[in-house]
DNA sequence: CACTAACCGGACCGGCCGGTCAACTTGGTA
DNA sequence: TACCAAGTTGACCGGCCGGTCCGGTTAGTG
């Protein structure tokens, strides 16, 4: 970070103007909503979203960034708190509000390499690994399911929920449930495969 | 059905490479592939695949209905299977095989409007329905969960894999796992939300 | 107020993609 | 074998999309 000096007024105000229309026009049409109309949205020339965010992949990654640094910071947070499984429940709940959008996926094929991404993911993913960690220790989470899974299974009931043409905005909850139904240890049988390495 | 008289031989075996190909590059590539490049994948013109599918989403719907029609016919074979927990497992495990392709989704919006599509997804559901009823009634899946809701979760395992960059091929089979040990009676907590309609 | 570096906007470019079409090839039939 | 409808092909078209660029605007400073 050689020269960080301060944005101007308006393009500061801009910069924020077009990470919020972004993550909107993501939330309705997907990751190939078109640059014009998140220009559009923002009351903003196309080329001001170039000038802030060299390339389309470069705005998605900001967004990612921001979530995922907001989720760490609660994540970190959560930590801290008495209930583990109660804790869980609460982190795996934020991270699904913040993204009702389905595809905005946290590993972001293209971006993943971008070095700000991976950095923020693995961030996000210790913090994941940390409550998981404490839920298994108080006997909230099955013995087999480690961080990673947690991680992976974040995505899942938006993307579920997104299927369903005129749902209940609430739907995902009822399949976040489900899956932490799934990861308690009560009716635990054995998983097949091994998990999966994230870095 | 008018004029359903049959394809010449030629064109027969070319329907049949083009579904193919079209399958292996959806895989591969997520629903954007190019029309062209399955073509040549097919080793075909590329106003082959127009004449045998007027529009992209009719290639895309063709697959689907074809897939959905051979899962319907093993749910129906199913529905005869003594024990129904297993049949449901199994049912849960042919879908995911036989697409390991993320992102093919089922609902396929933009074609699901198309009538036929419609009509398989129906029969399918009817299907998920006739074997999601057998098993909570032998006790196998908890009282609060549809067939919509199962239908829903079909797709998730490939989904949540589908994000881990080199992952074992049978990653798919641990997150089935869970969600079926979720969709257990055993340690099911009330679920929020209701369950969604899909007709 | 005057000056300038930072910023903005939108016409423009090249490339790709779904879809069309007219010239050509070929499977089936009498 | 001779014929033609069915099938094939790839050049071509219009439209969209990510990204560029330069003439005009504006925030901040002294």
């Amino acid at each position: 970070m050689p020269d960080t000096r301060p944005l101007r007024a308006d393009a500061a105000r801009n910069r924020g103007l077009l990470l919020a229309a972004a993550a909107d026009e993501f939330a309705e049409h997907g990751l190939d909503a078109s640059v014009t109309d998140i220009a559009r949205r923002a009351g903003v020339g196309k080329g001001t979203v170039f000038r802030h965010f060299p390339t389309k992949d470069d705005l998605i990654a900001a967004i990612l960034i921001d979530r995922m640094e907001a989720l760490s910071d609660l994540g970190e947070r959560l930590c801290e708190a008495a209930d583990a499984g109660e804790a869980l429940r609460e982190f795996l709940t934020a991270a699904a509000m913040q993204r009702q959008e389905r595809d905005l996926s946290f590993l972001a094929e293209a971006s993943a390499s971008l070095n700000e991404v991976g950095r923020a993911r693995d961030r996000m993913l210790a913090a994941v690994d940390a409550l998981a960690d404490r839920a298994r220790e108080h006997g909230m989470l099955r013995d087999d399911v480690t961080g990673a899974d947690v991680f992976l299974l974040m995505c899942a009931p938006n993307y579920v929920a997104g299927y369903v043409p005129d749902a209940s905005p609430d739907l995902w909850r009822r399949y976040l449930q489900l899956i932490l139904d799934g990861l308690r240890p009560e009716g635990a049988r054995p998983l097949p495969a091994t998990a999966p390495r994230l870095n």
